[in-house]
DNA sequence: ACCTGGATCTTCT
DNA sequence: GAAGATCCAGGTA
């Protein structure tokens, strides 16, 4: 990895889906398409594994498993939540394994007009702060599925600034295996999705005790 | 074929 | 705080 390329490459989702989940907060998210560019600075995330992850799909839905088993890693994950709602994830995983990154929620960095449109709504703080809506703001569908978004021109990530301290906490929103804490969101920021209790700053000693 | 359960968000009260 | 919108995949038959 250079210093001067400022997207991620191959090699830095072909890791531990949790040190990923960790390593992506403060980076950007952008997307691109014919009606402009929008740019997120993501400030939550979570890990799915693979088969023994009760709550992964990979766990749970067939096909899933099959394909993103065989994806590489970097590729987009997108499904349809609830019926309405379209979620993203980039998959992330050692050679051989299953896993992915589900990107929760963004701060707005750019083509926050473009949002508001999308999202029919002028907050700032409510643009992107769940998983569905930063969707919603960027335009990202379920045509999305399956693009690369280390090499792709539609949709990818760029280093940013790293956030200061981590908090760790329960994934939202899952019955199966709610016990882990593989959700991480910068402390205190405004922009995350929701508050659960349960929630601990990551500490250099239990950063380690997550893997 | 039919039923069920979601990795959610909004709009009420 | 509660419920409705809305759809897909898996399991069961």
């Amino acid at each position: 990895m250079s210093e001067q390329d400022p997207r991620f490459d191959r090699a830095f989702f072909a890791r531990s889906t949790i040190k990923v989940a960790k390593e992506l907060l403060g980076a950007l998210l952008v997307a691109e398409d014919r009606w402009g560019m929008t740019v997120g600075r993501i400030v939550e995330t979570e890990a799915y594994l693979g088969p023994t992850d009760a709550a992964s799909h990979a766990a749970r839905l067939k096909n899933v498993r099959a394909k993103s088993m065989g994806w590489e890693p970097g590729f987009a994950y997108v499904y349809r939540s609830m019926g309405i709602h379209a979620m993203l994830n980039v998959v992330a995983k050692p050679p051989g394994a299953a896993g992915a990154v589900l990107i929760r929620a963004l701060a707005p960095v750019a083509g926050e007009e473009l949002m508001k449109e999308r999202r029919r709504l002028q907050e700032r703080k409510q643009l992107c702060s769940g998983p569905g809506k930063l969707c919603q703001a960027m335009g990202i569908t379920l045509n999305d599925h399956g693009v690369d978004l280390v090499d792709g021109e539609r949709i990818w990530f760029e280093r940013g600034e790293p956030v200061k301290s981590i908090t760790a906490g329960p994934r939202i929103g899952i019955s199966k295996n709610a016990e882990q804490p593989w959700r991480f969101f910068e402390t205190g920021s405004p922009f995350v999705s929701a508050h659960r209790r349960g929630e601990v700053i990551v500490t250099p000693e239990s950063l380690e005790a997550l893997r």
